[in-house]
DNA sequence: CCTCCATCGTTGACACCCTCCACGATAGCC
DNA sequence: GGCTATCGTGGAGGGTGTCAACGATGGAGG
């Protein structure tokens, strides 16, 4: 209700607007990420596959991977594409499905991600060097009620 | 420092991602905006233009506009190219540089931008329908001060 | 005045990402 | 056995981010 009337002294309220602000830090951390993945030769994209992949031993589908992901099936089969070609996951059968592949990191996999963790997670820590941990985790929990909330509008 | 320990048992830490959670939540709002905008013509990217073109009467430098809207200049080039196209702003040369080329919205942009406006503000309304006033606050000022301090990692 | 360098707008190229549509293979219901 | 839904896959099209180069202009210094 509040925060409608916007001032008509200064600038836009673009700069005060959630959304162009959301905009802004999605590109600044995505960006900041993809550098300090490059020396690993992996992008947000293909590390956030391979997290994944790495979770569970039996395997995760494709299909569950583009729904976690919000990604298209489509991207899904590019990205696991790259990583499979790069020796880094491996697709195998479904033992109740064969429709379905399962994808697993292999041991390759699992060690690259663990060193391209430890650069990720610097660098996330130098983008959130502004905020304190309580700040920190309380935009974690803004911003998971703002993304269920959203899904929500765009499924039901 | 804490947030550091990953709960092995359970799925990914990836759900719980600052990074992970803000690419979402801006492809969220930045799709159900333009969605929004369809209807008038308009894109967030276009949207964002006119805004600061109507801000003013004399007008902005697209060099200005690249800055606030963290945009390469080419692109801004494109989206003036766009909006004049339609005929909802107009370059005008500066009367102190002859490089510069300064936007204003007319008549008509200013009208489309107020319609524009009322639609887009209440898809945000929607979208932020999931936090209080308050914590819509919070959030806002937790992100401003996150773009601040990546651009100074970056720039300085 | 002339020269050198920075800046503004513009164009072009390239890679990435998202969205949608179509298809073969398989599963599940009736 | 046939109909419909789902999984993975491929392809097309458009939006977006990044970079290099260029002409035109501005500004500083000899």
């Amino acid at each position: 209700m509040e925060g409608h009337m916007e001032q008509a002294g200064d600038a836009t309220a673009l700069t005060d607007d959630v959304g162009f602000l959301l905009s802004r830090a999605s590109g600044l951390v995505v960006r900041a990420s993809n550098a300090s993945l490059a020396g690993h030769g992996l992008r947000v994209r293909s590390y956030s596959v391979l997290l994944l992949a790495g979770d569970t031993e039996e395997g995760v589908s494709q299909r569950e991977m583009a729904d976690v992901l919000g990604l298209d099936p489509s991207q899904v089969v590019l990205l696991v594409d790259e990583l499979a070609a790069a020796g880094l996951v491996e697709r195998r059968p479904s033992p109740v499905d064969r429709r379905t592949r399962l994808v697993t990191a292999t041991d390759a996999g699992r060690a690259v991600r663990a060193r391209a963790g430890v650069d990720v997670d610097a660098t996330m820590t130098r983008q959130l060097a502004e905020l304190t941990a309580g700040e920190q985790h309380l935009l974690r929990e803004l911003l998971t009620r703002l993304v269920a909330g959203g899904r929500g509008a765009v499924r039901v």
